[in-house]
DNA sequence: TCAATCACG
DNA sequence: ACGTACGTGATTGAG
């Protein structure tokens, strides 16, 4: 039986090249779009063992479209040309490959697709057609199916007319009739305005087809008939332009796409010379043992476990490779947990949450609580947490993916098991999404599915290792991961699990005192402006302020008249209603944000506050914190300062100590950029703004007055994020001009910092990545691109991230260590908060001392610099107090 | 679900 | 000439 897959060449590459980490090979050519391509082109060849394979593509500027509608396809961004680059490798390594190509002048992929789907149809043969493109939909019918690229390429999900029934309730010719009434901003397909998907499948459902609902106007009303009945035009000839055209005259029979299973020596030799090795071991592998293979007879054999077989896992823990924890729910501290995989080498243990839980299931418990049996697995993290709350304890974690991913690759967003298996090419996972639903669909399926499903994820974790065990040592990134992340994760759970006390009280008396002030504010303004108004909408106020009371526009957003507090406070002068709005927004921000979000946080079984640390979003490096966020608590102004008096210790008579580093960024740079006038600044521990004005501005340090220094300040700021005139002159208000001359002074004094700036973004166009003094990476994907913006924020970035990311290394350091040191001395302090630079404790009274040398002194040697690394220490009867 | 705003380092 | 400071998360309104 004949199996066919056709695939739309442009639009797969497209998405690739947008969905794909930055690549590009030793002569710098960008690569990534074809590698995306080709991890998707093999991913279905494996699975599905076509027949035939023919990869389409769009030919020609104009197409038959074009006569109709000039403007079709119009006011699409050009593609750039790190893209058009690549469209010539990859039609070269099809060709290696064997795999058809085709294009016709003056027809689009789709066409040919749509055309040869046609003929498929008529001499019953079956067909995949793979496309990014849901217009495909159309084409579909009882001999195609039609694939479409999910987040990524390399995840397909398949629609039959079944499933399109399901997903829309339309009939596949129906799409189009979807596509005449909602259009398409991409194709600059107008449409009807107005009218989205909801609306249109709601018109669709009712009356079937575009000139169906055109017939039946007069049965709708209000805007949406007006609407229909002026844009009638437009949905008809949209409806044309979505119409894929099927009887191109293609001078081509089935024999001319055969595909007889890769040319290996060929292929082998365009891959190679794209570089790309890991599709190359992919392949060779896949030759002889083949993963899929292992992984399909360890997933063919999962125990479902019940009490009476649990012996046989008891007898096989010594031999378990990977646990896999599966959870359900955002915040890892109120996720259920719904089951366990334990995975050895030939099978799988399923272990529902229930059984682990019971009294029968102690060994199995004793097992996962016990350090020296170490586990590898994906989210440890989020594992311990979720199962320390269902009274299940986890310890021992050893290697775990998702922040072996994220270190290989921290910007990519997409560090799921599905994302992971499908970029280093093994079988893939079905996403979660549509294994269990999301939001209210959520839903756990029939246990076999289950298993089945986490089963292929254990086997999955299991393969992965050893690519990323290899990745690491090759990036020497081996230390931060084993000597760091993975240690920091154990701590981090512990601080989250330990959590924070909050007085409720307190806090509800704080939150009382708001609701006061706001309510006053609330009518002051409304008495001022003369009219009520929802002052939460920014769009409201703008009409208020900028039509109703005439102020001066200052700065438009994308969507009318900007009201953020930069402009406000420019416009205070001119209305005194401005000054009410700026308290206004300062305190209904404490109130909603801080004082009413607080108290849903607190646990009602600790009463404290149990934040989430998360280890892998933050391209960076840094930690990001979470439900609730506690590393953006106010302290900048005394009014929100005040809420951090209601932070306390969680035992009586404890206090709360915290430490930050000094200048942290800025010592970074002076070790990096080894720049003499910085090191000595730090050395003699000078007031480095104060220095740095007194440089710059060429005067003696006790004449440098207030303005000099703030300026300085802002210099400084200027510098770590990658400074550029007009940023500075933003943020300093001054002419660019001025700005620029600034900043010239400052690299004039500075001169190693100068040299920094520049080697950095030389080395990262180089490399295409910038790196942190402890290995970690970030990939510049835009650093050479052709586009002014993009490239120039890569270059920032590229300043910026070994600065910022060196500081996130070294408090991490200095948190293992410190973790360590209160272990070793048996101390009972605890590690409660990071932010950033800065660590937050509750000690006993009798530890005090100790703590106060202890922390500051473990955080300054956390690393060796070129400079000292300070760091300073307070306490007190809560957080605000520790100032 | 996105955009605007604002809290932190 | 181009037009933005670096990194996060939570809340709100509006489509």
């Amino acid at each position: 039986m004949d199996k066919l897959i056709l695939i739309d060449g442009n639009s797969i590459i497209y998405r690739a090249f947008f969905a794909m980490p930055p690549l590009t090979n030793s002569s710098g050519q960008q690569t990534n779009a074809v590698y995306g391509f080709t991890t998707m082109l093999l991913r279905l060849l494996e699975e599905h063992k076509p027949t035939h394979v023919m990869v389409a593509f769009d030919a020609g500027k104009v197409t038959f479209r074009h006569e109709g509608y000039q403007d079709y396809k119009g006011g699409r961004e050009k593609t750039p040309p790190e893209l058009s680059q690549q469209f010539p490798l990859l039609k070269e390594l099809l060709e290696a490959f064997g795999i058809a190509q085709f294009e016709l002048e003056g027809y689009e992929a789709d066409d040919i697709i749509g055309t040869l789907t046609k003929r498929a149809d008529e001499s019953g043969r079956n067909v995949i057609v793979v496309t990014g493109d849901k217009d495909m939909l159309q084409l579909a019918s009882g001999h195609v199916t039609v694939g479409l690229t999910r987040k990524g390429v390399t995840e397909v999900e398949v629609y039959s007319p079944a499933e399109i029934q399901e997903r829309y309730g339309l009939k596949p010719e129906q799409i189009i009739d979807l596509k005449g009434l909602m259009g398409d901003a991409s194709d600059n397909i107008p449409g009807i305005p107005g009218v989205g998907e909801k609306t249109a499948l709601k018109l669709l459902h009712q009356y079937g087809s575009v000139e169906e609902v055109l017939a039946h106007t007069d049965e709708l009303k209000g805007k949406m008939k007006e609407r229909i009945e002026t844009h009638a035009e437009d949905a008809r000839m949209s409806k044309k332009l979505a119409t894929i055209y099927r009887d191109v005259p293609l001078d081509k029979t089935w024999d001319d796409i055969v595909f007889g299973g890769l040319r290996t020596e060929k292929a082998g030799a365009a891959l190679a010379k794209l570089e790309f090795k890991s599709l190359l071991e992919r392949l060779s592998l896949s030759a002889e043992s083949g993963s899929s293979a292992d992984m399909a007879e360890a997933v063919a054999d999962v125990l479902i476990v019940r009490e009476d077989n649990l012996e046989e896992v008891e007898k096989a823990l010594d031999a378990v490779e990977v646990v896999h924890v599966e959870t359900y729910g955002d915040n890892p501290h109120q996720a259920q947990v719904i089951a366990l995989v334990l995975g050895t080498l030939d099978r799988q243990f399923f272990i529902p949450f229930e059984l682990m839980a019971s009294q029968e299931a102690g060994s199995i418990r004793s097992w996962l609580s016990n350090p020296q049996r170490k586990k590898r697995g994906y989210d440890l993290h989020r594992a311990d947490l979720a199962l320390h709350w269902h009274g299940v304890e986890f310890a021992g974690a050893e290697f775990d993916v998702q922040l072996a991913g994220y270190l290989l690759d921290p910007t990519d967003a997409n560090q799921t098991l599905t994302g992971l298996a499908a970029k280093y090419g093994l079988p893939s996972i079905r996403p979660d999404e549509e294994v269990f639903g999301k939001g209210a669909k959520y839903k756990v399926p029939e246990e076999d599915v289950l298993a089945d499903h986490l089963a292929r994820k254990a086997a999955v974790i299991q393969e992965l290792i050893p690519s990323q065990q290899k990745q690491l040592e090759e990036n020497e990134m081996k230390e931060l991961f084993f000597g760091l992340e993975m240690p920091l994760s154990r701590i981090l759970a512990d601080m989250e699990k330990q959590g924070v006390l909050v007085n409720v009280d307190e806090l509800k008396a704080l939150g009382k005192e708001f609701e006061e002030q706001i309510a006053r504010l609330v009518q002051e303004i409304y008495e001022l402006a003369g009219v009520e108004f929802n002052l939460n909408s920014p769009k409201q106020l703008g009409e208020i302020l900028f039509d109703k009371l005439g102020l001066p526009v200052v700065k438009k957003t994308k969507t009318g008249y900007s009201t953020d507090a930069e402009v406000l406070e420019k416009l205070a002068p001119y209305h005194d209603v401005v000054q009410n709005i700026l308290q206004y927004r300062t305190i209904a921000k404490l109130q909603s944000t801080y004082v009413e979000g607080l108290l849903k946080e607190i646990s009602d079984k600790t009463g404290r506050v149990h934040t989430y640390f998360r280890q892998t979003v933050a391209a960076t490096g840094r930690l990001s914190s979470q439900y609730p966020n506690l590393q953006n608590i106010p302290i900048r102004l005394e009014e929100g300062r005040k809420l951090r008096k209601v932070f306390v210790p969680s035992e009586p008579g404890w206090l709360i100590l915290a430490a930050d580093y000094s200048q942290i960024e800025l010592r970074v740079l002076a070790h990096i950029s080894d720049d003499e006038r910085l090191k000595e600044a730090f050395q003699n521990d000078m007031d480095i703004h104060t220095k740095t004005a007194s440089d710059v501005f060429g005067v003696a340090p006790e004449t440098v007055d207030a303005n000099m220094r703030r300026s300085a300040k802002a210099v400084n700021f200027g510098i770590v994020y990658g400074i550029s005139d007009y940023g500075l002159s933003q943020n300093l208000n001054i002419t660019r001009k001025e700005a620029s001359r600034f900043i010239d002074q400052y690299f004039d004094v500075f001169q190693g910092v100068r040299r920094y700036m520049d080697e950095i973004v030389k080395d990262a166009k180089r490399d295409g990545y910038v790196k942190t003094l402890l290995e970690r990476r970030r990939y510049l994907p835009e650093i050479n691109a052709s586009n002014f913006n993009l490239r120039s924020f890569a270059e920032r970035t590229a300043m910026n991230t070994p600065i910022q990311g060196t500081a996130a290394d070294i408090i991490k350091l200095a948190m293992v260590h410190m973790d360590q040191a209160m272990s070793e001395r048996k101390l009972r302090s605890r590690m409660l908060l990071q932010v950033h630079d800065e660590l937050v404790f509750e000690v006993p009274e009798d530890e005090l001392e100790m703590m106060k040398e202890l922390v500051p002194s473990i955080m300054e040697s956390a690393l060796k610099l070129l400079v000292p690394l300070k760091a300073e220490v307070s306490y007190g009867s809560n957080w605000y107090e520790a100032k």
